[in-house]
DNA sequence: GCCTAACCGAGACGGTACGTCACGTCTTTGG
DNA sequence: CCAAAGACGTGACGTACCGTCTCGGTTAGGC
């Protein structure tokens, strides 16, 4: 249950670090980034996104909550929705690891359900909003995917490998299709019937990708 | 296979009509709506949205390629996201019957190869941009649920009903839950990897939502 | 005290009526020009002009206030200074008369005073409206002067003529620069500082155009 | 024939300033009002109203000629009233000094045909037009006298004080009738009749303001 | 202990599109 | 043929944000 992903501390990358030989160690002069203000930003994004919605949310009004000025923003992140991203996998990060307790089926069970619980108002809000400005602007879109979709699904895509190479897969699926079927049921919800996402949820999708043999005694039916 | 679903013909109603009784015919004065302009502009949202994207797509611009004025737009429609609405409806109620062959399993492949089939390019992009919107204007979201979502749930309800009633569906899965599992790997697919929705998702879904036992001999494996 | 100035019925013209001799009766074919339109669109003109000011005076709102279309009043007005404007030439040519009663000093004063009498709050708006329709719109600056500022001119140039062929004028005036600033102050109160125009700037005027010996004694202080 | 009347320099204010006292040194954060733009508006304005006429200038337009955004001009100025109020003004403050020569008379003559000089073409039709829009919009009326109108009378009022007090005006007058008289003309010009004002009018006025005895020998008529 | 570089707040800049208003015209139905 | 009703193409309005470009004023090395 520890290896957490990692993913790139910001998007806006000039990082002075070097790698590990000493050759490039640039340090620039000049002062540095204010962390304050980074934060402040950060927060003052997702507080403004639940308080008048993503339509209304601007770089404007994300500098004045947060007391800066808009070219500070801009220094950083290419938009809104690159504010808001950074907040959501920073939050993603902490909060959903990868199980691996020997139980595929009880790892896949828990992991879904985890993933449901981060997806909670103040978090969906911020979700669906990413997910609408990927389809709206295609270059912010690569960025979304590259930094949230894809460490998801590569996070399901090892627990439901797991599970095939154990023969507990459905026959007809391939690990792919199954993490479509499960993302797929995450988004839907979230974007079109906005009904909750729930351990029950996470329990059905566990008993319809896998074999009814390895859900049905192995941990909820019991007996 | 005849029943096509029946959709509310234009977001303004305000029809004239009058049934065959003499009692209703309020026949207004004044100009009529152009229905040369009504195409013009659902053709001109179609075409610019294909060639600049939704984000540059403008009311200006739709109203300038269609030769009307903006005013026209907006006297029939709130936005551009609802000229797209409007011009997407019509196209699936065209295009998605409702198929009725007494073989449930071979129904419920056909109407998902045929709402697969429905979401090609000129579609998809119009189909993305308004899940997008409905995400960010919540006003337009409703309508967007309404007229659109609602009734695709509601036609693929109804074939997985039918299969439900004939002991052919999953134990675990609800209509409900088995809808959201079709429309959510559709969904999932036009808005977050982008892969094709082609006819072997439809043979995949259909073995999954449903017993192997429906699937296996009824029209795919064959004895 | 009779002849009261006479002056164009419309601008619209197209009067159907014939002189005195029966042989033209024109009468063209189809409805009548309805009266009550007429006067009913005159009277919103002025109402409206009153509550909500020239810049937010418009066709539609007087269509509607009339209970009209508003084709009706571009059928016989250009626009809707047009409209004012015989609104107000008809109060003008029913209340200000040419006096002649042998004393040429009285009768200006008379004239002048009658002339600010008919400037009260109903026509002042309508008057200032005009003068500044006439600077932005130069076709109707033409027809302005044409019917309303001419004729005015043409009753005070009488009256100062006949006051200088009695040798009444003052010797550095002509007729037309006497008239210029008598109707200078008039204008220039009603448009610049707002001042009311009362009995005293009639005086007033009357004393500075003519010599002094034509009013110390000859009307208002009497012999 | 020094004192130049002084004038509010810009709508804006706003100015840093600060006395010789260090005490107030108030100097904003943030970018400087650019110069540039001001005076490329105020020349696009002007030139705009000579091509087109007040009618077809808009704000749009004088932005798009000087090269600025539309919101640079609202910025600054209410709407296109006040970009020509403030080059009127400018105009008037450089070209119409107040003479003191202790002949009463001719400072008086001298003032205006100097005013009459100053309005000529370029200036006379921002002239008209501002006197239009005065009626028009109330608001902008206030503006107008505020910084045209008063400050104009005030300089004419003081030339006609000292011949008042020098015993020279005609008794029936009051210095403000006399302001009303002089300036009443000008503006019947160039509202009403459009005829040119020139030096004739000029000494007319004189002439009919002042005494007989103040003119005759004084300047015009002489030894 | 400067010098130089980079960031900070503030806010004006040139733009683009918004959604509204009124214009003056055109097209209906009906007197 | 006129009148009401009302949709039409047009064009400007004033606003909101966009993303960029100055400003004066901090912070930090490096020399």
């Amino acid at each position: 249950m520890l290896p957490v992903i990692e993913q790139a501390e910001s998007a806006a990358g000039r990082t002075s670090a070097g790698a590990s030989d000493g050759t490039s160690t640039p340090v620039r002069p000049g002062r540095r980034r204010s962390e304050e203000s980074r934060l402040a930003i950060l927060t003052a994004a997702t507080e403004l996104l639940g308080e008048v919605g993503y339509a209304r949310l601007t770089v404007e009004g994300i500098a004045a909550r947060a007391g800066t000025g808009k070219q500070t923003v801009y220094r950083w992140w290419p938009g809104k929705a690159d504010v808001l991203l950074e907040a959501v996998t920073a939050h993603a990060r902490q909060h959903i690891a990868l199980p691996d307790t020997g139980d595929h089926a009880a790892d896949l069970r828990t992991f879904l359900a985890a993933t449901f619980a981060a997806a909670t108002p103040p978090t969906t809000d911020a979700l669906r909003a990413l997910m609408a400005e990927a389809q709206i602007d295609p270059a912010f879109g690569d960025r979304f995917r590259e930094t949230l979709l894809h460490p998801r699904r590569e996070a399901l895509g090892t627990l439901v490998d797991r599970a095939r190479t154990a023969g507990l897969l459905a026959p007809q699926l391939t690990t792919a299709t199954a993490v479509d079927l499960a993302f797929g049921a995450l988004w839907y919800r979230l974007l079109g019937t906005r009904d909750p996402l729930d351990d029950d949820l996470a329990e059905l999708l566990t008993r319809t990708l896998l074999l009814p043999s390895a859900t049905s005694s192995g941990s909820a039916d019991g007996a």
